[in-house]
DNA sequence: CTGAAAGCGCTTACAG
DNA sequence: CTGAAAGCGCTTACAG
């Protein structure tokens, strides 16, 4: 509010306090009553160091008097791309996909970018072709990408065609460290495995996802590790293939507990098809967690809904969505400063809740903590 | 590709079939290449009736040709209007903020519409101010909001202040029939009440969402017209109010399922209190639906996870989600033909599963089909 | 450290 | 029915 400003405000705008325009300020208006260039102005807004501080003090004082904000499509256009980030996905489920872009609008916020949501279907014959449109007609600022959708190679490759941005989260390293996010499944469900065998389970199951998404593997590739580390192996006969759905757990959890040996725990791709395995259960007679030990993961909100409450491992979604935005927004934090790897890696963990329990007959035994 | 063209592909440009620009196509190459002005291409992309069709022809050919497809940030600039679609909520529930976008986005397919998605917190002291700001500041072509949020009449007078067009849609007329879009709750209520009466249930209760949805309360009238319209009445000791949640689902199931005179079936105002009713059940030891007949509402993925499967009201999410942006992209299609009402409404319907039976020692009567 | 000119890709008056 | 000029609100070279 310095008594300079009187000239500044001229043309009908009152000085001081209630320096107020009808219409949005823009840069011209900061710039005319600073007494400066519209393109001094432009070079504090975008934190060029080229600014005596005198001047940027007295800009930002404008700046904040006039409650100026620039316009993000005027930037936009002269910068020839936009402040939008677009969320691509192709996750069925709901919660999944709520939680990451809640994430992705922590990082996002007090920002002037926003979130453009597009899920989409990796299979169909326009995928791509739609994907470069959106890309160029909106020039986007960058894409985030969760499993399935950033498994997709051909997604990418086109993206660095169209120097797009991106950063893909999943479970296997599948780019440069800087344009990815490392969720390491494998390490939850190692941890699932020995949870279980600590239990004192031998006769374990396994549940896998459709071999369209990288986890499916790497899912099964961790209980299968997890378990070995307990001096017990994955038996196939004991290994079904699902699809990530509830339909797909009902019939593989059928499929398994109608076996002769059937096993006593049962590890789940995800929670959807551990749901499935709970009304495979309530069907054959068999009650949780006494003749059953059911894990799931993702620990979705379902989990607390089932009876008895589902054990599950839980994805940090949320950080998921908003670590992959800051890494978008700040591409050179990740050059780390010393020579350590820069890849970002986020560590599932198993929630403990009341689906698990010894096999009948079985005093659960402490490995890990107790040698024998 | 008339061979005229060829002067106009000069410049490097091959003419005919392989015409291709190092760089996305403008509207100044679509001009040069048609031989009109820029204005005149434009009035074509902004469907002039003032074009003779020959002229149109032309561009229409020039542009396929080029793929040309107009930059939204220089038009939005130039329009001083973005083609941003804002979704603003704050439903805690994923499926039905999925759902609905889903929907949101079918009507935006192929236009040069985009969804932006921002959840926000009515309760916020900031609230306004932040709506205000991401209005003005993105220059929201629109904004579409759903209960509660759509309730807010602060809210949207801001968007008229604003001159923000937008399009409510909540389960009471709110606003003028061109701005809003409703769906009848109360329809689907009162369908549950008469099948709960049909089946013999006479000790009914009712579980409530809090009273800041407008939706808990027209969900309960509802109830108690089609009670009425059966003969019977909503007995005020077996009103229970929760807040949409599954903890409070199983509160008042508890406070409910433990009375002298227990209810015999009970309506919740959505899914996840009625997945808190069903553990409450279990937690008394009561079956469903032998002991006890439960019905949702909303119709949720849940529904079909829990055993046994929910009955509940289905809301038609996608539908909701698409007519809003409909009605948004072309408010001039709601001025009907006629006189009559052009009020969009919307109507859910009760999907029977398998958590209703009659009341221990009741044979289902048919009221409403067999006159006794 | 600062500024005048030109330009991003479109549309709005204003003419004809 | 069509066009030349000016402008939307910003930034990029280019000077100084």
């Amino acid at each position: 509010m310095s008594s300079k400003e009187g000239r500044g405000a001229v043309e009908g705008l009152g000085a001081g306090e209630g320096v107020e325009l009808r219409r949005k300020p823009t840069i011209n208006d900061v710039a005319r009553i600073a007494q400066v260039s519209k393109k001094t102005v432009s070079r504090v807004i975008n934190r060029s160091p080229f600014v005596k501080s005198e001047t940027r003090d007295k800009i930002n004082e404008v700046i904040e008097q006039l409650g100026f904000s620039p316009d993000p499509q005027a930037r936009g256009l002269a910068f020839r791309r936009s402040f939008l980030i677009g969320h691509i996905y192709d996750n069925p489920n709901p919660s999944y996909i709520v939680n990451v872009q809640q994430g992705i609008l922590d990082a996002l916020y007090d920002s002037s970018f926003e979130l453009v949501v597009r899920p989409a279907d990796r299979r169909s014959p326009t995928f791509l072709s739609d994907m470069r449109a959106f890309v160029e007609r909106q020039k986007l600022f960058g894409v985030i990408a969760m499993p399935s959708m950033s498994e997709d190679d051909d997604l990418f490759a086109l993206m660095r065609e169209l120097d797009c941005p991106y950063v893909r989260v999943a479970a296997v390293k599948l780019d440069e460290p800087g344009r990815m996010i490392l969720v390491q499944d494998h390490e939850g469900a190692a941890e699932a495995a020995r949870y279980v065998a600590e239990l004192g389970h031998e006769r374990v199951a396994f549940i896998s996802g459709p071999p369209t998404f990288r986890s499916s593997e790497v899912r099964g590739g961790g209980f299968a590790a997890g378990l070995k580390s307990q001096g017990l192996t994955l038996d196939p006969r004991y290994v079904r293939q699902g699809a990530y759905t509830f339909e797909s757990g009902l019939e593989c959890g059928e499929s398994l507990l109608s076996m002769k040996e059937r096993p006593t725990a049962i590890f789940c791709g995800n929670d959807e098809m551990a749901a499935g395995v709970y009304r495979a259960a309530h069907a054959a007679g068999l009650e949780i967690p006494t003749d059953l030990t059911v894990i799931g993961f993702d620990d979705s909100p379902l989990t607390q809904r089932l009876w008895p409450p589902l054990s599950s491992v839980r994805l940090p979604l949320r950080d998921m969505g908003r670590m992959a935005a800051e890494r978008l927004l700040n591409p050179e934090a990740q050059e780390s400063e010393d020579d350590s790897d820069p890849l970002t890696v986020l560590h599932p963990t198993l929630i403990h809740r009341e689906s698990s329990a010894p096999p009948v007959g079985v005093t659960p035994k402490k490995r890990t903590t107790q040698p024998a």
